[in-house]
DNA sequence: GCCACCGGTGGC
DNA sequence: GCCACCGGTGGC
């Protein structure tokens, strides 16, 4: 069970469908009582939420209009892509925007950030050579404002025929032996 | 020439 | 073994 692997309640789940980018995202969190998952409705209370979960997680209780004894909005099943964010990711600054782009084979997400001037960054480098190169920023945002990790994608939720002998959703080593 | 995308890898 | 990061490139 998800739960037991601990640590990390939160989802956020993408609709699969055939093509990669059509991806009605719904997000979720999990009870730290009694797991079960509940619907965020909006991506900014989904955001919110993650943003301080280790100090501040989260329990049915924090909605007046639920409580643990409700049944689950939604169960982890195979029917959508489960996508297991990491907790306490930054808020996006403001005036950029935080893409995630799944890779064709499942693999993984690569993770960017659209800079206020249009500029793409990949990593926290590049956020730290971003403001070298335009200091007006500074008072905006800073390094750590920035995250680049990637959320872990259910394996067991990758379509098989991602999964198949060249293509890799897990990746096989030399087979000898 | 740009950029979306992917493969490889170093560091943990 | 995982994953953050970066180099390379094919297609536009």
């Amino acid at each position: 069970m998800l739960a037991s692997g601990g640590l990390r309640r939160f989802s956020s789940m993408e609709k699969s469908k055939s093509s990669r980018d059509s991806t009605t995202a719904l997000y979720a969190v999990q009870c730290g009582k009694c797991f079960k998952w509940r619907l965020i409705p909006t991506k900014e209370e989904y955001d919110a939420i993650r943003e301080s979960f280790i100090e501040d997680p989260w329990f049915c209780e924090k909605n007046p209009e639920v409580s643990c004894d409700d049944p689950a909005d939604i169960e982890y099943d195979t029917s959508r892509l489960w996508v297991i964010d990491k907790p306490n990711i930054p808020k996006t600054p403001p005036n950029t925007e935080r893409n995630l782009h799944l890779r064709k084979d499942f693999s993984k997400f690569d993770i960017t950030y659209i800079m206020p001037n249009g500029k793409r960054v990949r990593s926290s480098t590049e956020v730290e050579r971003f403001l070298e190169a335009h200091p007006g920023y500074k008072d905006q945002f800073s390094v750590s404002d920035f995250s680049f990790t990637s959320p872990k994608i259910m394996e067991e939720m990758v379509p098989k025929s991602s999964r198949g002998k060249d293509s890799v959703g897990r990746k096989r080593k030399n087979e000898d032996g």
